[in-house]
RNA sequence: GCGGCUGUGGCGGAAUGGCAGACGCACAAGACUCAAAAUCUUGCGGGGGUGACCUCGUGUGGGUUCAAGUCCCACCAGCCGCACCA
C-alpha cells in the first residue's frame, strides 16, 4: 500500500493552476462537436484602492461555482472579467493620492487581478476589457454619437442635480434621499447646460419588457416604480376673467366633479400673473421662499404651506368656480406642474383643504353612503358616482377608465400618460471620464466627432482637480478645446464635459465576447454566437441604476442593428453583503475589511471557496466570522482522507453504497438548481459523514462512489476534485467527466422509520417494511402506543415514510 | 406614511403542512501524546425525573388543520427600497 499522502493545499492548487493554463477545460468544441455557449457574468469590479474583501469574493464564487456547473453539463462557458476603471471614486482616490488616475487605476487592476486569480475562476482574460482602454471608449463614444445621430442625446440648460463636494452634476439616479450618491453631501441646485440622454423615449418597453425577464421580483418592482407609469387625463381650466387656460394632470378625472380649489407648483409660468394687488405680496414671497428651499427641506416638510393667489379657475364640466392655490407640495417637472384638487378623495389635497378651510365635496359614496363631514379622504375608486352631475349613479372604477375620453370627446382635455423617469443627465463637470465627441461650431451647431476619429482621446492635463463652476478641467486645455469644426472647417470649440461613470458598464458585457475588434463594437456574427448574458450575479445597489442604464442600451443597439435581442441579462441573481460582525458594512474606516488574501495562503482557495457559500443563504447577507472556516476545512481533509484510504482497498460496491451514492447527486443536483448553495456545502457534509461510516464497515468505498463525489465536488473545490480525480486512476480533467445522473428506483430503502403520533404529539417510533400497507401500518402503531391509548380513537391517519397519527378523543 | 425582506439553541443556519434544531462553529468530557497541536469518540434548547421517559419551546396574540417554523388575520422589532409623481 502506498504511503499516505497529507493533503498539502499548496502544492495541489500550484499543480492545477499551471495545468489548466496548458490544458484548458472551457473549450468551445470537443469530441463531441460544437457545445453550447452559456455565458454567465460578474458585476465587473470598480478598481479601488481598497482592494478585495471577502464579500466581493462571494460574488465571483458564486458566479464560477456556476459556471462549472454548467461546464460539467456539457456547455462552453463565456465568463469574462473586466474593470469598471473611470468615474468619480478613481479620481478622488487620485487626487487623494497626489497620483494621475490612470496612474493609479492601473495599480488598482493588477492587485484586484491578483486577488482574483486567486479565486481560480474559469475567466478568460483574452476577453479582459477596462472602460478607460481607448480601445473601449472608442465604442462608448460611438453609441453616444449614434445616440445623439437618432436624436436621443441633446443639450439642455436647467436646473440640475448638483453636488457641492464632488463639484459635479448628478443624474436622478444618483441621488439618493437627497443626498449624493457616492459621498452623501447634499445635492443642491445649479442650473447648467446639460448632455441629456432621451431614455424616457424607452419608458414604455423598460416598463413593459420586464415581463421577459427572470429576475428577483424585488429588483423588476424597483424598475417599475422608477419608471412610474400612471394613466390618466389632462383636463384645461380657464382661468376666470382671463384668456387663459391651466392645463392639469390627473389619474382621477372620474372625481372631477368634487374639484373644489386647484394647486399650481410655485415654479409654474403663471404662478406670478394670478397674484391680485391684495395677494401680490404673499404670492411673490410665497414664490420666493420656495425657491430658496432645498430638495431635503421641501422633503421633509412636515406641514403644508400654501398661498392663495386671488384668481379662479371655472371647472369646465360643471362650471364651478374653483380657487387657485399654489404649494410647493406640487412638482413642477411632474406632469403640468398644476392638479385639480379633490379633498374628498386625495389624502394630501385633504390636509390642505382642512388647513386652509376650503370645502369638500364628497364625489363617491363608499358602501352608498354620503358622509355628512369626512375626517379623512376615501381613496379607493369604488362606489356609486354622487353629486357628480350626470355622471352620478356610475361607477367609480368604470368611469375612471373612461373619463379620459369622454373628457377628450367634449374637448376640454385628453387621455395622458405619465412616467416618474426623466432623461438621464448624462454629462459630469469632472476629468476621469469619456470625452463627449461633439464639437461646437458657431455656424454648424453641435457636430458629432466623425466615428472615423474616435476614439476622442482623454487629454493629458496638469491639473484635474473639478473646478467647481460647472465647468470640467477639460476647458482650460485650450490646444485641446480649440479645433475645426468636422463640417465646415471654422473655428470650432469641444464639449468639456465627460460621460457619467455609468457610460462604459451600460454596454460592456456585449464587448467581451468580441474585445480586440476595432471594426465594429462587436461582430454581428459573435454577438449572435455568445450573447445575451444567461445568468447575471451581482450586488442589489445597481437595481435602478446600472441595470436600467444597460437595458436601455441595449434597446437602442438592438434598434440600430447591432444586436438581434433587446434585453441583456436573461437571469439576475443578488448575492446578499457580507458584513463585518454585528451586520456593519466592511470599510477600511471601520477597520472591519476581512482580505481573502491570509485565508488563502492558510486554508487555501477551496477551502475559501466552500466557506464563502457555507455562511448563508447565497441570496442574504452574512456576518463573516473567521472561525467557520475550520469546519470545510476538516471536511476537505475528510474527503481527502475518504479517498486515499479507499482507492486502494477497492471493495465492491454494496446496495448501501448505491443507495447513499444517488442520493447524494440528487440532493446535490437539486440544491445546486435551487441556487441554495449553503444547503450543498453541508449535503457533502453529511454524505462523506454517512461515506466514513460506511467505510468503517467495510473497508473502504467503491470506486464509483468515489467517482460521482469527486465530480460533484469540482465546481465548488475545483484544485482538490482534479487532484482526487487523478488519484482515483483517470488521466483527463476531472471537468471532461460530465455531471452524474441518478436514479430514483436505486435509493429506496428496504425499511423505512415512522414516527407515532397521538394527537399530532410524537410518542415513540417505529421501524415498518418500505412497502407495508396503511392498515398495517396503523395496527402496528397502534400496538407500540399500547395502552398510551386511553380514549375514543376518532381518526387515524398515515402519511407514507413519515407518521402515522392516532386521533383521540 | 407606502412597499419589500428578515425574525428558529451560545453563534451561522436546516426543515415539499408531517419526529423542529440537519450541517457546521464554539464549548465540555474522554481517547491518543512526556506535553501540545492535529485527529478520533461522546455530549451539547429550557424545566423535571435514577430511569426507558414527561413537559415547554421557532418575535407576540388570535385562527385554519388530525398535524403549523411553514397557511390565514392582527401586531411588534430590525434591515432595505420609495417618499408629496396628483
Amino acid at each position: 500500500m502506498a504511503q499516505k499522502i497529507v493533503y498539502n493545499h499548496k502544492a495541489i492548487e500550484k499543480k492545477w493552476r499551471k495545468n489548466w493554463e496548458e490544458n484548458p477545460v472551457n473549450v468551445k468544441e470537443d469530441e463531441n462537436g460544437k457545445r453550447e455557449k452559456y455565458y454567465c457574468l460578474d458585476m465587473f469590479p470598480y478598481p479601488s484602492g481598497n482592494g478585495l474583501h471577502v464579500g466581493h469574493w462571494r460574488g465571483y464564487v458564486i458566479s464560477d461555482v456556476w459556471s462549472r456547473y454548467k461546464l460539467q453539463q456539457g456547455y462552453y462557458i463565456v465568463h469574462p472579467m473586466g474593470w469598471d476603471a473611470f468615474g468619480l471614486p478613481a479620481e478622488n482616490y487620485a487626487i487623494k493620492m497626489g497620483v494621475h488616475p490612470s496612474k493609479s487605476t492601473a495599480e488598482n487592476v493588477a492587485n484586484i487581478k491578483r486577488q482574483i486569480n486567486e479565486i481560480a475562476a474559469l475567466y478568460d482574460w483574452d476577453m479582459e476589457v477596462n472602460t478607460t482602454d481607448p480601445d473601449f471608449y472608442k465604442w462608448t463614444q460611438w453609441i453616444f454619437v449614434k445616440m445623439f445621430k437618432e436624436g436621443l442625446a441633446y443639450e439642455k440648460e436647467f436646473p440640475i442635480n448638483w453636488c457641492p463636494s464632488c463639484k459635479t452634476g448628478l443624474a436622478n439616479e444618483e441621488v439618493v434621499n437627497g443626498k449624493c450618491e457616492r459621498c452623501g453631501t447634499e445635492v443642491t441646485k445649479k442650473n447648467l447646460r446639460q448632455w441629456m440622454l432621451k431614455i424616457t423615449a424607452y419608458a414604455d418597453r423598460l416598463l413593459d419588457d420586464l415581463d421577459k425577464l427572470d429576475w428577483p421580483e424585488k429588483v423588476k418592482k424597483m424598475q417599475a416604480d422608477w419608471i412610474g407609469r400612471s394613466h390618466g387625463a389632462e383636463v384645461d381650466f380657464p382661468v376666470d376673467g382671463r384668456d387663459e387656460k391651466i392645463t392639469v394632470y390627473t389619474t382621477r378625472p372620474d372625481t372631477l366633479h368634487g374639484a373644489t380649489f386647484m394647486v399650481l407648483s410655485p415654479e409654474h409660468a403663471l404662478a406670478k400673473e394670478l397674484a391680485t394687488d391684495e395677494t401680490r405680496d404673499a404670492v411673490e414671497k410665497y414664490i420666493l421662499d420656495s425657491s430658496m428651499k432645498s430638495n431635503v427641506d421641501r422633503m421633509q416638510a412636515k406641514e403644508k404651506t400654501g398661498v392663495f393667489t386671488g384668481s379662479y379657475a371655472v371647472n369646465p364640466l360643471n362650471g364651478a368656480k374653483t380657487p387657485i392655490w399654489l404649494s410647493d407640495y406640487v412638482l413642477a417637472d411632474y406632469g403640468t406642474g398644476a392638479i385639480m384638487c379633490v379633498p374628498a378623495h386625495d389624502d394630501r389635497d385633504f390636509e390642505f383643504a382642512t388647513k386652509f378651510g376650503i370645502p369638500i365635496v364628497q364625489v363617491i359614496a363608499k358602501d352608498g353612503i354620503e358622509i355628512e363631514n369626512m375626517t379623512e379622504a376615501y381613496t379607493a375608486a369604488v362606489g356609486t358616482m354622487i353629486n357628480s352631475g350626470e355622471w352620478n349613479g356610475m361607477e367609480s372604477s368604470e368611469l375612471k377608465e373612461k373619463a379620459p375620453h369622454m373628457i377628450e370627446e367634449r374637448g376640454f382635455g385628453k387621455a395622458t400618460t405619465n412616467y416618474k423617469l426623466r432623461d438621464w443627465v448624462f454629462s459630469r463637470q469632472r476629468y476621469w471620464g469619456e470625452p463627449i465627441p461633439i464639437v461646437h461650431c458657431p455656424h454648424c451647431g453641435n457636430v458629432p466627432v466623425p466615428e472615423e476619429e474616435l476614439p476622442l482621446r482623454l487629454p493629458e492635463v496638469e491639473s484635474y482637480e473639478p473646478t467647481g463652476t460647472g465647468e470640467s478641467p477639460l476647458a482650460g486645455i485650450d490646444e485641446w478645446v480649440n479645433c475645426k469644426c468636422p463640417v465646415c472647417g471654422a473655428d470650432a470649440k469641444r464639449e468639456t464635459n465627460t460621460m457619467p461613470q455609468w457610460a462604459g458598464s451600460s454596454w460592456y458585457f456585449l464587448r467581451y465576447v468580441d474585445s480586440h475588434n476595432t471594426e465594429a463594437l462587436v461582430s454581428r456574427e459573435k454577438a449572435d454566437e455568445m450573447l445575451p448574458v444567461d445568468m447575471y450575479i451581482g450586488g442589489v445597489e445597481h437595481a435602478v441604476l446600472h441595470l436600467l442604464y444597460s437595458r436601455f442600451y441595449t434597446k437602442f443597439l438592438n434598434d440600430i442593428g447591432v444586436v438581434d435581442f433587446d434585453e441583456p441579462f436573461h437571469k439576475l441573481f443578488n448575492q446578499g453583503m457580507i458584513t463585518g460582525k454585528n451586520g456593519i458594512k466592511m470599510s477600511k474606516s471601520k477597520g472591519n475589511v476581512v482580505s481573502p488574501d491570509d485565508l488563502v495562503r492558510d486554508y487555501g482557495c477551496d477551502s475559501l471557496r466552500m466557506y464563502e457559500l457555507f455562511v448563508g443563504p447565497p441570496e442574504l447577507d452574512a456576518e463573516w466570522d473567521d472561525r467557520g472556516i475550520d469546519g470545510v476545512s476538516r471536511f476537505l481533509k475528510k474527503v481527502w482522507t475518504l479517498v486515499q484510504d479507499s482507492v486502494d482497498a477497492n471493495v465492491a460496491e454494496t446496495k448501501e453504497m448505491v443507495k447513499l451514492r444517488n442520493r447524494l447527486v440528487k440532493d446535490i443536483t437539486t440544491r445546486l438548481e435551487s441556487f441554495s448553495l449553503n444547503t450543498v456545502i453541508s449535503g457533502f457534509m453529511e454524505y462523506t459523514n454517512k461515506f466514513v461510516d460506511v467505510a468503517k464497515k467495510a473497508g473502504g468505498v467503491d470506486l464509483e462512489t468515489l467517482n460521482q463525489l469527486t465530480i460533484l465536488l469540482s465546481p465548488f473545490a475545483p484544485h482538490i476534485a482534479e487532484e482526487l480525480w487523478e488519484v482515483l486512476g483517470h488521466d483527463t480533467s476531472v471537468f471532461k467527466a460530465g455531471w452524474p445522473t441518478y436514479d430514483e428506483a436505486l435509493m429506496k430503502d428496504d425499511e423505512i422509520e415512522v414516527a407515532v403520533q397521538i394527537n399530532g404529539k410524537t410518542k415513540t417510533v417505529i421501524t415498518l417494511p418500505a412497502d407495508v400497507s396503511k392498515d398495517d401500518a396503523i395496527a402496528a402503531g397502534k400496538e407500540a402506543l399500547g395502552d398510551k391509548i386511553t380514549g375514543t380513537i376518532v381518526k387515524e391517519i398515515y402519511v407514507p415514510g413519515r407518521i402515522i397519527n392516532i386521533v383521540q378523543r
